[in-house]
RNA sequence: GCCGGGAUGGCGGAAUUGGUAGACGCACAGGACUCAAAAUCCUGCGAUGGCAACAUCAUGAGGGUUCGAUUCCCUCUUCCGGCACCA
């Protein structure tokens, strides 16, 4: 019309727009909630009360802030949590902060702002972000794994471990990222290339220290039956963990190596060991590989091989894991060597090859070309007898240069074991080998001891003081915590910036009191996440890591939510640490997490993980701003399964915005009357979202709501008793919106002091019911009957429907199948 | 290669674990209200045929079990995640 708005029209205007005010309620109830602490109550153990421990994988406080992936699980504990606070269960339901690591370092390096202002920054952004999406977190336990007050106990557990043999120091092979100039666990080399950065790590031998996690593979293996977590982080944790049973097998060295010169001299008595899970296939062995790294080879090397022999290893020492294990190729050299089969006595030959790992099992593999694809590579290069000892059944024939025969089959050329199937022959020959005590039953894992050193800065310094005279020295526990120096390079130079500190280095050796120094490097910020969970029990602690009693309350956790990118760090390091400090005596449990769930990736508008350099990422802070907390946290729960892993859309947030408006919009409708099917839906939807609940089903609660929600609105009468069952059960989705119609249905107490709804059973079935009526297996009509008829009423009925009698007009009834509520089926001819 | 999990309308997803496939939401179309738009409300919405009643087809593909299969069994295709020269 080209004339402004009216004042009038502009409040309608805003009024329609925004049936409420989200900013102006949610912050009104935040601020109440922080006001009146008894609201997310977690009480100590003085209370003999149902207690629950819900916990959200505590987060690293990034520069960029929450994510919509932080939100989606907090929500959805959030949500568990506060339905399960109305039944009357005492939950704790902590946050804190995982807040060692290299991006706050790498950012100091590259601005000179230190980690911890970074950090603190980063802190208190995630705590405003957290609050402003009304997360009832128990902000009093709140906890920074970078807080004195926390790595205090993180160096007390290392001294713990250390003390009892868990922590030791080695020199071994080790994964080093050139760009973040530090070593790395295994768990943190990702397809041969750093967690962090991407670059690809190269091997090094370096002195380091280690956690004996080895120590428990089995229990942690075994351990994995007695929880409740997904199937994929369960199948993940076995791989890594990677048992497997098979024997080792001893080859004695031939002393006279063929046409040559007595080697290795007469005086040295030598064995190679290999480990195999194919002992059957023992008579098919043309070679024996050494990795290239195996001490022995110095040992068995014939002068006339040592060049080729040094070069070899030279060459493969140059190269990463990741060109190792990239390459098709198989490539070796032999020695000049040869070795004693242990049962036939021939003379196999002894070869390098880089596809033997110094890492797993002797280092040592015995090569059966007829029977394992890798040695049947490495034979057809290198011209090695391909000798087959095991048949496929049924007479097919097995041709070399088919490839390997891996199936099973029965045993041939392998004198008195032939005939056996090749099952049994593993069992024979490891019994014959044990007889001559020339092989043993093994089992081998592939996890590797942790290592748990950082040359780096942003962690927690590692407790021990390195003296000339006595060693490696436990910083006594009344010197904890050791503190960060602040006078600190931060530059990386491949030793920790903490060497070069001098106020933190020099110090005196605590049992001889001679100049010592500290040791500079720092823990892996794994370390601190694997017991954080113990903290916050009790988290104000000064005189031990948490009170007993209190861990004995609270603990295990009875629900864990995060991303299932920690399968095998995390989750895999948290347990080691339980199940080691159970055998020490400080908790009376083994398994940290009973119940665990992993949130799927909420992807960009466009169906692709979110980036930043795609231009896709949604942030909360905005969704908030403009729809509200409720709106974003009940979309998120409303996108699908919590760990399906789905693609954000805007217009979904608009729904549900929707929804709770109609929600807000029906409180005025309310009468003091009853409406006999108002009252059946609403009983029949609090069931529902009850159960939906148990099972952390949040898209179909929700969306049985909003079937009670539509129901409502057409209703000619809305009973008041049906629509603060309503509120109340949904008060756990849309917290603040609930507060606030709770409120202005004249209650001064909180929604969540109402208690959880209860439904009546009687309430949840109909007078009438909807059953179809089949013929042959097709749907032919529906009538509708009540659910106790009896089931010859029930056909009856069903053959007087129309369209029924039709396809029933002339043909025999064979047989007819009731199923009362449901169907009613005809079997006809 | 091995391990784990998927595949259902235009889209996100439901389906009481063998019982009316497509709930709920989004998008879209038509209508009401409005000078108009937005918002809101009503109606429709898997495909094909039919004015309609209804019929046929349809849950990645093919087979099987069953009165009845998205659900159970076999074979295959494909996608996602993890591990990978582990002997």
């Amino acid at each position: 019309m080209g004339c402004r708005p009216t004042p009038t029209t502009l409040i309608t205007l805003t009024i329609r727009l925004m049936p409420f005010n989200h900013q102006s309620i949610e912050k009104k109830w935040q601020q109440r909630w922080e006001q009146n602490f008894a609201f997310f109550p977690t009480e100590d153990p003085s209370k003999a009360q149902d207690s629950l421990y819900h916990l959200v994988m505590f987060p690293y406080p990034s520069a960029t802030g929450l994510h919509v992936g932080h939100v989606e699980s907090y929500s959805a504990v959030d949500i568990v949590t506060r339905w399960r606070r109305m039944q009357g269960k005492n939950v704790l339901f902590p946050i804190g902060y995982d807040a060692f690591g290299l991006p706050a370092e790498n950012f100091a390096i590259k601005t000179g702002v230190h980690p911890e202002q970074t950090t603190n920054d980063a802190m208190a952004n995630y705590t405003r972000q957290m609050k402003s999406l009304g997360l009832s977190f128990d902000w009093s336990r709140v906890i920074s794994t970078a807080d004195p007050s926390y790595y205090k106990w993180t160096q007390w557990l290392f001294l713990l471990f250390y003390k009892h043999d868990l922590i030791y120091r080695a020199s071994a092979p080790v994964n080093w990222c050139d760009s973040c100039q530090t070593v790395l666990a295994n768990e943190q080399v990702i397809d041969g290339k750093c967690d962090r950065c991407k670059n690809v790590v190269r091997q090094k031998d370096l002195e380091q220290w280690f956690f004996r996690i080895t120590k428990y593979a089995d229990r942690l293996l075994a351990g994995l039956e007695k929880i409740d977590w997904p199937e994929s982080i369960k199948a993940m944790q076995q791989n890594w963990i990677g048992k497997s049973e098979g024997t080792e097998i001893d080859f004695d060295i031939v002393n006279v190596a063929k046409g040559r010169a007595p080697w290795p001299p007469q005086s040295r008595e030598t064995i190679i060991s290999v480990f195999t899970t194919r002992p059957d296939t023992l008579f098919g062995v043309s070679y024996v590989v050494l990795a290239p790294e195996h001490p022995l080879v110095d040992v068995l090397v014939d002068p006339a091989y040592a060049k080729a022999v040094m070069d070899y290893r030279a060459a493969t020492a140059r190269k990463s894991e990741l060109d190792r294990s990239e390459q098709k190729e198989k490539t070796g050299q032999f020695i000049g060597a040869y070795a004693k089969h242990p049962l036939t006595g021939k003379d196999v030959p002894i070869w390098i090859a880089d596809y033997a790992l110094m890492t797993y099992g002797t280092g040592a593999v015995m090569g059966v070309p007829a029977h394992d694809e890798r040695d049947y590579a490495f034979a057809q290069k290198y011209n090695l007898p391909i000798t087959q000892v095991v048949a496929p059944p049924a007479g097919t024939a097995f041709m070399p240069s088919d490839g390997a025969y891996t199936d099973p089959g029965i045993m041939v050329q392998s004198g008195i074991f032939d005939g056996l199937t090749n099952e049994n022959a593993k069992q024979q020959i490891t019994d014959a080998l044990e007889a001559k005590n020339k092989g043993r039953r093994v089992t081998n894992y592939r996890i590797r001891d942790w290592l748990l050193s950082r040359q780096r800065y942003w962690g927690a310094p590692i407790p021990i003081i390195w003296c000339e005279d006595c060693g490696p020295v436990a910083v006594p526990a009344s010197d904890l915590p050791v503190r960060l120096p602040t006078d600190v390079d931060f530059k990386p130079t491949g030793e920790s910036p903490l060497a070069r500190s001098e106020s933190f280095h020099d110090v005196k050796c605590p049992t001889c009191h001679k100049p010592a120094r500290r040791e500079s490097d720092t823990m892996d910020t794994f370390v601190d996440s694997s017991w954080y969970f113990l903290r916050f029990c009790d988290p104000k602690n000064e005189e031990v890591m948490a009170d007993q009693e209190k861990i004995r309350y609270w603990m295990p956790v009875d629900l864990y939510v995060g991303g299932a990118e920690h399968a095998v760090m995390h989750l895999l390091y948290s347990r080691f640490f339980c199940y080691a400090l159970k055998d020490l005596g400080h908790i009376d449990f083994e398994e940290p997490f009973t119940k665990l769930r992993n949130q799927g990736t909420i992807m960009g508008p466009d169906g692709v993980r979110m980036s930043k350099s795609r231009g896709n990422v949604v942030n909360p802070d905005e969704v908030v701003e403009q729809y509200g907390a409720d709106t974003l946290r009940m979309y998120e729960m409303f996108m699908g399964p919590l760990e399906d892993q789905k693609p954000w859309d805007t217009n979904g947030a608009v729904g549900v915005r929707r929804f709770l408006e109609k929600l807000w919009k029906l409180r005025e409708s309310v009468a003091d009357a009853t409406n006999p099917s108002i009252e059946k839906a609403t009983h029949k939807a609090i069931h529902s979202i009850t159960n939906d609940l148990e099972a952390m089903k949040f898209n179909t609660a929700i969306s049985a709501s909003m079937i009670l929600v539509n129901a409502m609105s057409s209703a000619e009468v809305l009973p008041r008793s049906s629509y603060e069952m309503l509120v109340r059960a949904l008060a756990p989705f849309a917290p603040h919106l609930c507060e606030e119609i709770w409120e202005t249905l004249g209650y001064k107490t909180s929604v969540f002091e109402s208690g959880w709804p209860s439904f009546e059973e009687k309430m949840l079935v109909d007078d009438l019911v909807t059953v179809a009526v089949q013929i042959n297996g097709k749907v032919r009509g529906t009538i509708e009957i009540s659910p106790t008829l009896s089931d010859v009423d029930a056909r009856d009925r069903a053959q007087a429907q129309q369209n029924v009698e039709k396809f029933l007009e002339g043909k025999e009834i064979i047989k007819v199948i009731y199923i009362p509520g449901r169907l009613i089926s005809f079997v006809i001819r």
